[in-house]
DNA sequence: GTCATCATGTAAGCCGTTACATGATTGC
DNA sequence: GCAATCATGTAACGGCTTACATGATGAC
């Protein structure tokens, strides 16, 4: 799951380890909190496994460093291209290692995406969706789908026997409110099943358009 | 976690694995699928910690097997009944193994309950909550407010930098829609603390009485 | 010259999963 | 008698966390 994360990731452009969870961080709510101690194994991992290189950092524009308001103009900067310059192998140079993504990382990439993983939870549906620009429409409307029986039928489980009565406020209350959660999460779905099948793209109004 | 779900099911009755299993199914929506292989490796934990006896079936009225209108009257149950006094030891008789609480189990929960476990994730906090009634008014109260800071903080985190106006539509509307769920929690956990510090029953209507 | 931040990594371990293996009970 | 469900367990493994260790860079 991480490993789809990263690569979905880098399929936009090359980042360093700390830059991917930043972005993890910032963008996706889901996955935050990933450590430090997960994620430069799996990027060790994937550069093993041939899916990411490790690239010079002068030919990734994007990835740069952060570069705050030099004050004595653009010198500062200079200097640091000319020491990193100075030295020699592609890494330990300036400590940061910025992955690319290869063809046989874009593979894995879309393996995965496809549902290599056997379990889908909230987490891994909400990643495959974040990425789902780059599935097949099909592909698309079916994860959308199999995610929405899935809470359906979540829902058919929680408030089946004996309803809610017997449990003390506390108790009912996260009852109730993780039922409520999923009944807003499955009209989310619908709009989107909706939106997919219009061939529309997802954000499209629903006000417009009555037929 | 599970050891936290386990002993506050077992405090209100006596319960063999699989009914607790049901339970966190249908109960907290929370913890849903935990599967056998942590269960039973948990109990038997709990049990060898001194936090859970095995007991006889007869001594816990609430635990006894599903009767499913016996056709023949009651005559099948009593059957079983006889059957399983005629062979020996408390465990094996029937293959069940129903557990209650000790003392030394009450302990423990009231300090897992308290927050011996690090780190609060959603699923941590949900059970702590649905368990709430053993805490004390001012952890309840506590506990509801470490959790909205959080929250609030993560929707600081997450909007932040450059806005999603740069995602493509699919990981756009993920972001959208986990902010949106975030901003229902924290009004959710405003209800409830509003209710805690009005010492009402948390179901109280908020309609009523305006100051 | 020191502190905060950026940046990478390792080691130990927890908590849970899947897959497998087994057996009792009951309905038909 | 056979299948479905109830019921308990074991073994192997996976993925992620915490805690630790290290060092570069830049601001003041």
């Amino acid at each position: 799951m991480l490993d789809l994360a990263i690569l979905g990731l880098l399929d936009s452009r090359p980042l360093h380890g700390y830059e991917i969870r930043r972005q993890l961080r910032e963008g996706l709510g889901l996955l935050a909190n990933v450590s430090y101690g997960s994620l430069y194994p799996a990027l060790a991992r994937l550069e093993a496994a041939g899916a990411l290189e490790a690239v010079d950092e002068e030919a990734a524009p994007h990835a740069g460093r952060r570069v705050r308001t030099p004050p004595t103009g653009s010198l500062s900067g200079e200097w640091a291209v000319l020491r990193a310059r100075a030295r020699g192998n592609a890494r330990g140079r300036r400590s940061r290692r910025v992955y690319r993504i290869t063809d046989r990382g874009r593979e894995l990439f879309a393996e995965l995406l496809a549902g290599a993983g056997p379990a889908d939870d909230e987490r891994s549906f909400g990643l495959r969706l974040a990425f789902a620009r780059h599935l097949a429409p099909q592909a698309r409307l079916a994860l959308l789908e199999r995610r929405r029986a899935q809470l359906v039928q979540r829902l058919g489980e929680i408030g089946a026997p004996s309803g809610t009565g017997e449990l003390d406020p506390y108790a009912r209350s996260v009852v109730e409110h993780a039922v409520e959660g999923i009944e807003r999460d499955v009209l989310w779905l619908d709009r989107l099943i909706a939106a997919e099948r219009g061939e529309r793209p997802v954000g499209a109004d629903t006000s417009v358009r009555p037929a």
